[in-house]
DNA sequence: ATCCAGGATCTCC
DNA sequence: GGAGATCATGGA
């Protein structure tokens, strides 16, 4: 099979996979992982700091999912300047970059993650492909488009294990049908707007709204604030004092402005391997 | 077994 | 506009 070889400086294949903004990942016996995005899989390693692809097919694409183009050692540095934690936090995962993934797919994904664990999301996630989605290879199969869950009850989701959330895919699927939201239609908007257009789909908040922005818009100013970041950033950065999300999410905007996105899935990823804030 | 998870919604004041 | 209960499910 052919190798394509590729040279991404600040990028850890495992670290960004496995830091909590993918679900489509599968780890290989032999230190490779096999990625699906839309509907397109690559199997690919890391070996000595190289990417090693294996097929040569959509690379430039996969070299844009994994946001290849973008200075990441710029943003360390500004981050970790005066700013310990962060330092630390990016020592901990130096080599995680933001995804760009399908908005669709990261709509469903984050409206499934609510009130939920990363491994069981993971589960419901490859459930959901299984049954609707477009089998690829090796039994792997494409995150479902809008049309290929078209019409699927309510009572079908509840039985994959969608639990209460089965009511918000079928508004989800509803809405994306009904037009308006197109990708090239939402990227035009500001955030503040495209954050409210999500937010008008059933079952997505603010948090869920701005994971889609953040992974999929490339909006990195927002700060998504999930049980974990909450912890962390109370944590570190308000002496554990109680601030209002409203409170939080302003002090996130002084500390890291434009590159808040960034700080956030750094901090997130460490918070949790270290269960910062937890027993 | 009990707790808890990349929250949102509904109800109440 | 803020506080509190409720929501399904299964991994840890």
């Amino acid at each position: 099979m052919e190798k394509v070889y590729w040279d991404c400086p600040d990028f850890s294949l495992s670290q960004t996979l496995e830091c909590g903004q993918c679900f489509r990942y599968q780890k290989e016996d032999n230190d490779c992982y096999t990625v699906i995005a839309g509907q397109r899989m690559i199997t690919l390693c890391q070996v000595g700091g190289s990417i090693v692809f294996f097929g040569g097919e959509d690379i430039p694409f996969w070299k844009a999912y994994f946001d290849g183009e973008r200075n990441y050692g710029e943003i360390k540095q500004r981050l970790s300047q005066n700013d310990p934690i962060m330092a630390e936090a990016i020592s901990f995962a130096p080599g995680i970059r933001i995804l760009k993934q399908d908005f669709f797919e990261m709509l469903i994904s984050f409206i499934l993650s609510q009130n939920n664990h990363i491994p069981r999301i993971r589960g419901l996630i490859q459930r959901l492909s299984q049954e609707y989605g477009t089998p690829i290879d090796r039994g792997l199969y494409s995150f479902p488009t809008p049309e290929q869950l078209a019409g699927v009850s309510e009572e079908v989701y509840r039985h994959l294990g969608c639990g209460f959330r089965a009511r918000y895919l079928v508004d989800a699927v509803e809405k994306v049908l009904a037009g308006g939201f197109s990708w090239e239609e939402m990227d035009e908007l500001s955030t503040t707007e495209l954050r409210q257009r999500l937010m008008s789909i059933c079952g997505v908040g603010q948090k869920v709204a701005d994971c889609i922005l953040l992974f999929s818009f490339g909006r990195y100013e927002v700060f998504p604030m999930d049980v974990w970041i909450n912890r962390v950033f109370s944590h570190a950065y308000c002496s554990g004092k109680k601030l209002s999300p409203m409170e939080l999410q302003k002090l996130a905007a002084e500390n890291f402005g434009e590159v808040a996105g960034f700080a956030q899935q750094y901090l997130f990823h460490y918070g949790r391997e270290m269960k910062i804030g937890k027993g």
